[in-house]
DNA sequence: AACGTTTTCGCAAACGTTTGCAATTCATTT
DNA sequence: AAATGAATTGCAAACGTTTGCGAAAACGTT
């Protein structure tokens, strides 16, 4: 009942030849002569060999893992980055490691200590909302590949994978004022976080372009941006006496929670007022009236990334991994306009 | 600019004991005094001592990673399941690979051997929909423990997690029965998939336990159980002299398009037709009405799997491990009534 | 025929850890 | 005092692979 292994000194004794020829001969080593490397080759395929990986890594210091640290897995846009990520890398010969920090600094340094100690060549991580502190971080730059994507910061001395928020956000709000919006609210994310940031500058980019003035009263921030927040703070954008007619919510599911309020209220969308979010989630098409958002391309960030990392860790050795090499990469979206701003005739 | 990293030698070296009684020391081993074990663990903390994952793994031909391979990971109730699994695993220390089959029997095989040369300890599966041919599948149940979860297949010996779908459904219908529908359509799918047969027979039974007589017409089975077939069965449905006063659709995506394709016809929900879906994912609740339908635990399905595969994982030396072995769970399911087949007063 | 060059291959060390066995110490017993 | 035994510790081999270096073989050149 043993499984039986074939190592790289069985092959050498069925061939009459030493080991270090036998393995030179499998990674295609100039020294060997193309007559052996096909015997070597034809032996090892018909006796089903394959290297041991622990032995590999364990001379070469090099695992092919890479490590993958996510927020919350549970989101469909997430999902969509990690298929990008186990594509692209699984295409490259690399494995890949996941975790979820659950929005929690403490246990996003615990994974990346883990994933250390796991030996992985590389490391992809979206930061958790709260990245105040970033002290854990740094250390970990130093010992091994990281890049950031989706939630990054420009605190952290590594290439950043990241959408065009800030553009995004911008066109968005420029299309509900091409539709005759002039009072556009907006409801975003009270504690800092790079996105929710983002999409506020390009918010008020929008409305300078336009000379709209901006009014306070109709800038919501939330602690968390959620479904129920998105009624709560439509509610409270109701009770105000010069209401909005439009509501830009961060996030598609609070942008699911305005219309849900809205049509409580027998409100009319989008005559009475629009409503934009932002991710293009599976939700956006459910809600009736369907949601004008923004397409975020999961997929290629993931992909992307991949491709940045493992270069990285491809040229780790030569020495020209200095600062100067990081990069920002914005990746394009794509404004989708459905029924919550555009009425069909 | 080395990453200096410490090792059993220099921690012996630094302590004048020997490199055999360091590694005892720090695996508790009973040989070792206590005294000598207390200053082998200091000094590896202050000296940030990890080991070596390579050589450990080379050594003791155990790697503690385990595999994951899913359909499609962009589904909610996956991840579910992934969250379980990852926080289980990670609870016992273990670091989980996950990999996606796209629903591709080649992909499948095809990810199951490169898990095997990762040196996975264990595998975690949902297999694809189509597992007529399980050839590729049985060589790696003796090669390393092999786990099925959700998507399973009572042809392969191995344990199987599985939620109780035969039950789910006779719940599920016999709501129907109860709030009083007497013509109950169901959509399910064509080929052969593990849960759609399950379903289906749950759908016989409570027709049968209701001496309601099963009427082919409205048994509607579709290749991909998807959004766009669920609205284009109902239209189907629609056109029948008999029409339905019920609907089951096997998937919540299904009974989204479903209820989407009522509303077009301005049939009354849950009066003139209910709607009940499977699943409980996000969108049944954002549709309007919002879908009765069935909670799925996944969370823990995912931790119930892991917890069987470490067991077996553990266990796997001592020769128990025979086929009689293998469990058969089922995880509890939860019917959850909302407006789509339940009007509130 | 002698030499130099190139091609092809083998020897042996090294990577960091675990572990069977031997060795040492020390207290206890005869 | 010698012997026994228990408690500790060290020695050295082993795991499978890669790789620098040297050796052997083959070849061409004079």
């Amino acid at each position: 009942m043993k499984k039986k292994v074939t190592t790289l000194k069985m092959l050498s004794q069925a061939l009459n030849l030493s080991i270090s020829t036998v393995s030179r001969a499998l990674n295609d080593h100039p020294d060997i002569s193309s007559d052996t490397k096909e015997k070597v080759k034809r032996l090892a395929q018909s006796m089903n060999y394959v290297p041991n990986i622990f032995a590999k890594g364990f001379r070469k210091h090099k695992s092919n893992i890479i490590g993958v640290i996510v927020p919350n897995i549970t989101h469909y846009f997430t999902t969509t980055i990690v298929r990008g990520i186990m594509e692209e890398a699984s295409a490259q010969g690399y494995r890949v490691i996941i975790s979820e920090s659950n929005n929690d600094v403490a246990k996003q340094k615990e994974m990346l200590n883990t994933m250390l100690q796991f030996g992985v060549d590389g490391i992809l991580a979206s930061l958790t909302k709260m990245t105040k502190e970033i002290n854990h971080i740094l250390p970990v730059v130093n010992t091994v590949p990281l890049i950031l994507f989706d939630k990054v910061s420009d605190k952290i001395p590594c290439t950043q994978i990241t959408i065009n928020d800030e553009q995004a956000a911008f066109n968005a709000i420029e299309h509900l004022i091409n539709i005759g919006k002039k009072r556009i609210a907006i409801i975003k994310e009270r504690e800092f976080s790079y996105t929710s940031e983002k999409r506020y500058a390009g918010y008020l980019r929008a409305l300078k372009a336009h000379q709209i003035e901006v009014d306070e009263k109709i800038i919501i921030s939330v602690d968390d941006i959620s479904l129920k927040q998105g009624r709560r703070m439509t509610n409270t954008l109701l009770s105000l006496k010069k209401k909005p007619d439009a509501i830009f919510a961060i996030t598609d599911s609070a942008a699911i929670g305005v219309i849900q309020a809205l049509k409580k209220f027998n409100i009319k969308i989008p005559e009475d007022i629009a409503v934009v979010g932002f991710s293009n989630s599976i939700n956006s098409t459910i809600i009736d009236p369907m949601l004008t958002t923004i397409n975020q391309p999961g997929n290629i960030i993931g992909k992307t990334a991949v491709k940045y990392l493992i270069e990285e860790i491809e040229n780790e050795n030569e020495d020209d991994n200095d600062i100067s090499m990081n990069k920002t990469i914005e990746v394009k979206t794509e404004l989708i306009v459905r029924a919550s701003t555009f009425k069909t005739p």
